[in-house]
DNA sequence: GGCCTTTATTAAAACGTTAAAGCCTTCCGG
DNA sequence: CCGGAAGGCTTTAACGTTTTAATAAAGGCC
């Protein structure tokens, strides 16, 4: 049951800790034959070096946290799923461990932002889709602790993020719609994060210039859940109260398939009477019918890059991180010119 | 920078290491004054025991891991995704941390499942969804490291594990349809676990019991995904093979919603035409049309319950754990008496 | 042969905590 | 007045690594 030593090694192979040690790290300063000989004992004791012990002497733990927000279901969300699993391939590939942590009252009360990296438990932390509310990231500002926000920032504050350029999409899908003829265009986001926010800022703005007019712009706000419920009752209020509009664009794709079920009970058909655009480009959306026109993320590779970045800050190798991805158009059948009317 | 330790609060204070150490752990051995003055100054130098000296000190890590197997998009399954809800909630509750895993051919080859005990990482590990193939875990009966499988078993062996009663949803989902008067039902599901294969065993038993022949349950294996794309392909072979059969079972509901999608791209009607019966009873299937009529499996519930044994086969309160949950039909609109012909 | 370098190994000091055992006081009953 | 117990705190030995500086041995050069 008493799980073996490095000095067990150490005693059978008649060398000291030490040498045991600098086998196991591989020190070239150590000659073939203790080498295999110190190996041979490793492989005979079953011995695995306990990770603890070593953490304490090295001052890293070799794990990371994600934090996700307190959203129902969200384990079961393609948007935190493919990020998780990007960060998850850079971890592994790292030798790291991931801990998943939740952002609900009971982390935000016990300052677990603080309190996992001051208590040595983890090396470092990435935040997934933080909101606007979420100012004890603000914390970090005066520390020089390892984190990263993963598609998400906050203007104004030096914390570390990668995001994709939210700019770019408001401003391609922005074009796309303006190019297929549509001059009344509903906009449904979450205003719950800054790139919600600069999504529907850089659209409109895209829009007026071209010469749209802000009440061409109806907006909805669907609340901090991005969920297909939350665009179908989105689409709905803005369809009922705007019945001028020929297009809309959702902050993304679950909210683009939850409008177009709206659209679908209403027998509102799409693209014929109705444009929907998309924003990320989840797997669901090639499946949708109509398949649906939006803007591709990539969801894993900015967790993985998040994560590579979060492993250089822990490492000294870089000291801020701010980084912006490009994104591009995604056009399939939910978007075309509108019927004249 | 440098983090502030135990003996900074003692020196502080003008106490010795143990009694500060005494007072974190809330031993009553000390005085209220020491006490107040000890909370004062790790207030003050705002200090956090080192997780990893606790831990080589205590022998315990306060770290689980959560093993999933390797399939696409499984962050974003919401099978996973509720299991792992429940074990993170009842973690979290015993002020553990968990950890993911996912069961590739790099975890196996690296004998993970083992290593991460033995080298302290984790005190417990938890196994959901293993395949029969998975015989690496046998590697378990010969230790007494603590580990649960989560709603998967293997006949024969004795490994700690908690499943749904798979035989009674045979059987439940075999008496309604039966019930209803379908004398000749297709079988959808997953053979690479022993969970699925003890599923339609038991509902084939009891067809035969209420006079059904072997023929009149032919059963497509719909691989190890579980998805519903293969559901949706699983159900255009057994309909296309089969003209007679007036009802599916499905495995789980994602097949069910797949064998569904099937069925609307063909023009077969659900449920005059065609009985569908899911599994599981995700959130989803309350949204499809028609709901879809499935058993009830707490899954948020078995992964709870799951974490408690395996804190319980931690702190030796228990050997062994080998637990069945009973299950419970819902009747909704996607099953009824089938068409006479 | 003596001196300097290189190579292979080790002793000992961290790393930061817990816990068993022990040491003073103080209190109490006889 | 003494023995024993209890309360409050400390001493010290783990826990199992890494790492720095030191040591010993061997080899090369003059």
């Amino acid at each position: 049951m008493k799980r073996p030593t490095i000095s067990d090694i150490a005693a059978e192979c008649g060398v000291s800790l030490s040498t045991v040690s600098l086998v196991l790290n591989n020190n070239p300063r150590i000659s073939e034959a203790t080498r295999e000989k110190v190996w041979k004992a490793v492989e005979k004791f079953s011995y695995y070096p306990n990770v603890q012990a070593r953490g304490l002497a090295m001052c890293a733990s070799q794990v990371l946290s994600v934090v996700v927000p307190n959203l129902r279901h969200v384990f079961s969300d393609i948007y935190f799923g493919e990020i998780i699993s990007g960060i998850y391939d850079a971890a592994t590939q790292a030798n790291c461990k991931v801990i998943l942590d939740i952002a609900n009252e009971k982390f935000v009360e016990r300052h677990e932002h603080m309190s996992l990296l001051k208590s040595r438990r983890v090396d470092g932390m990435l935040f997934i889709a933080s909101s606007v509310e979420h100012e004890y990231l603000f914390d970090f500002e005066k520390t020089s602790y390892p984190f990263m926000l993963v598609n998400h920032y906050f203007p104004g504050h030096s914390l570390n993020y990668i995001v994709f350029d939210y700019n770019q999409s408001g401003r391609i899908s922005a074009e796309h719609l303006l190019g297929l003829g549509h001059r009344s265009i509903g906009i449904i986001t979450g205003l719950n994060t800054y790139t919600g926010r600069s999504l529907s800022e850089s659209f409109r703005t895209t829009c007026i210039g071209a010469g749209l007019s802000e009440k061409d712009l109806p907006l909805t706000d669907c609340g901090p859940e991005w969920s297909e419920g939350a665009g179908e009752e989105a689409a709905r209020r803005l369809v009922e109260a705007n019945p001028s509009i020929t297009a809309l664009m959702c902050g993304n794709d679950r909210m683009a398939i939850g409008a177009l079920r709206y659209l679908h009970t209403r027998g509102i058909r799409v693209p014929e009477q109705m444009s929907v655009i998309g924003m990320d480009d989840i797997p669901r959306a090639t499946y949708t019918t109509p398949g649906l026109t939006t803007i591709h993320h990539s969801l894993y590779e900015i967790g993985r890059l998040a994560c590579e970045r979060l492993l250089s800050l822990f490492r000294g190798e870089i000291k801020t991180c701010s980084e912006v991805l490009p994104v591009n158009l995604v056009v399939r059948e939910s978007t075309a010119t509108p019927a004249s009317r």
